[in-house]
DNA sequence: CTGAAAGCGCTAACAC
DNA sequence: GTGTTAGCGCTTTCAG
């Protein structure tokens, strides 16, 4: 059996609520016995227990952090930024994949509330919280990542999706491209219509009337096949005069399969059509990609996640925090545009 | 306060231990009762307190995962690897980034070790475990991923990294390169004197003699900037003659900025050089890249340290199991050779 | 300053 | 079948 707080009262002839005291540094306690205690513990090798803690302190120094796919290059970053700061605040970390899968998400953060996490940072796969109402009922701290939940008492880390749209506009429509395409990841999905919106709001901005038919959308996943299968299609269809001139990605998965889908037609990134993803994943800034993108504050989104749920974990109850935190899209050019 | 075991015995008017039987679907416990007791469990929206449950069975069926950084694109499979395994299994994961850092690594293992994780999982920033020492006394279950620990009780889950770089010399030889140079990772590391070993064996097996000036290795960091550096370097030094025809890197991110270099010199890839990587992360397979590289079944990796030790757990003491586990790397050819 | 004792939520003997 | 009880390792009143 392990060392505990017992076998070294024991030891000392001392009571273990003193080896308590002594241990978390109380101030009530002979610096002596303190001291006698300390050396004892670190002598038998002691190693507390948090769970027993956790159990009687109502807290257990975990956070849950629930995301669709470590996988996919957006996210390690994000996980980064989330358990730097969490190892800095004392925290560790519960890592899960929902794999875009809403049941799994909410087995997940069941298995999680279980486990009494004092919070919970979540990507939900999708934009219908219905499966998670098990959280929403329990009143645990939660923060979430790009995705904007409209609720009280939640807060949400997310990039301005719509200046991003716009900048990759501008910077097109600065480079002498007209006919401006976007490839979307299906209306559902918050992301997806704020930088549609923030697509549509610039080309007004510009005069340029928006076509139909140089919005599409990928259905399921948002990775570079389904860039390339959608592209192929498009390049395909239309007859080259048709085509648009640039193109803007949902994300950058979806941009470099276009971008391979364009080659293969034998066209030319970016004389022919130039190409601009979302993201600014590890590849895109590669000599041999160099994909002009609109970079999203990974890093710095999980950070901030989680430094918020500390706080809301800190802040006994009612004190109000943002509903949204947003931060600024940056946009990278590069080879592609 | 939340719905516990208690509130649901006193609303029933039994007594709390059949109510733990009931929710635990002991057999010794009439079935009307049971049902009862599940509904209003149900009904109440209880969830069981895992701590709580822990701090009895001294269980918590939960494993740390310790790795370098999640941001090195070998990880995320890995991780995934360990994760898919871990929800088939009932265990939760508690994610840690050493940051290739002993100390931070020591810190992670005891905060786990405090946590009362079931058993971890490591990929240790160093061959040294000096600092490991008190989970080495600790007696916890472990298992390594990509570094052999020479010591009974635990197992490393490893690829066959002898045969991965004899199968690249050979390939490279088949190929009709003859001046086969090796960029390695610094000699301390497991994986490198072992690759480093394959490389020189498939040398004499063809009867080609070890050129010393063609070993080179990187410093501290393993990424594409090194590898750049020291290719930059060895490129401005030999005159052009003296230069290999085929080159052997520790892993595919040395191997990206090995190719940057060549290229930049005006040499071609694979006309000129030839680059193989190690690993195949993701990029690597991308139609811009291309790089031949001998790949590591890293979510496999995950999967199986995650079992076997799911299986260490569940076999009370002394059961004997392998200390390694040797997978077998495949070599994908593509166009950098 | 220190000890005794209760209790966190749950499981597992041990009685009845 | 069901209730009673002890106890997991710890923190925290409450006495002294």
């Amino acid at each position: 059996m392990a060392v505990t707080i017992k076998t070294i009262a024991e030891e000392l002839g001392v009571s273990y609520a003193t080896v308590s005291r002594a241990l978390n540094d109380h101030p009530d306690v002979n610096d002596d016995t303190k001291k006698r205690v300390i050396e004892k513990a670190n002598e038998m090798g002691y190693q507390p227990n948090a769970i027993a803690r956790g159990l009687v302190n109502k807290e257990t120094k975990t956070i849950g952090l629930v995301i669709p796919d470590i996988t996919n290059p957006f996210f390690p970053q994000v996980a980064r930024g989330v358990e730097e700061a969490a190892a800095t605040a004392g925290y560790n970390i519960f890592l899960c994949n929902s794999n875009w899968n809403k049941d799994r998400e909410e087995h997940y953060v069941n298995a999680l509330l279980q486990k009494q996490v004092d919070g919970l940072i979540i990507t939900p796969s999708s934009e219908d919280l219905g499966h998670l109402k098990k959280l929403l009922k329990s009143k645990i701290k939660a923060v979430f990542i790009s995705s904007f939940i409209p609720m009280e008492n939640y807060t949400s880390v997310i990039v301005d999706n719509v200046l991003g749209t716009e900048k990759a506009v501008d910077h097109l429509i600065e480079k002498g491209y007209k006919k401006i395409a976007f490839i979307g990841a299906g209306e559902e999905r918050f992301a997806n219509k704020e930088r549609l919106k923030g697509y549509k709001k610039a080309l007004a901005k510009h005069n340029i009337k928006v076509r139909d038919e140089f919005i599409t959308s990928v259905k399921r996943s948002y990775d570079q096949e389904s860039g390339y299968e959608l592209m192929k299609k498009v390049l395909a269809r239309a007859d080259k005069s048709k085509l648009p001139d640039a193109i803007i990605c949902y994300n950058d998965l979806l941009a470099l399969g276009t971008i391979q889908a364009i080659k293969e037609a034998e066209l030319r990134v970016p004389e022919d059509i130039a190409v601009i993803g979302f993201d600014d994943i590890f590849f895109s800034s590669l000599s041999e990609i160099k994909l002009t993108t609109v970079a999203q504050p990974k890093y710095e989104m999980g950070k901030i996640a989680l430094e918020t749920l500390v706080e809301k974990i800190k802040s006994n109850s009612d004190k109000e925090f943002k509903s949204q935190i947003i931060l600024t899209p940056e946009l990278k050019i590069r080879k592609t545009t």
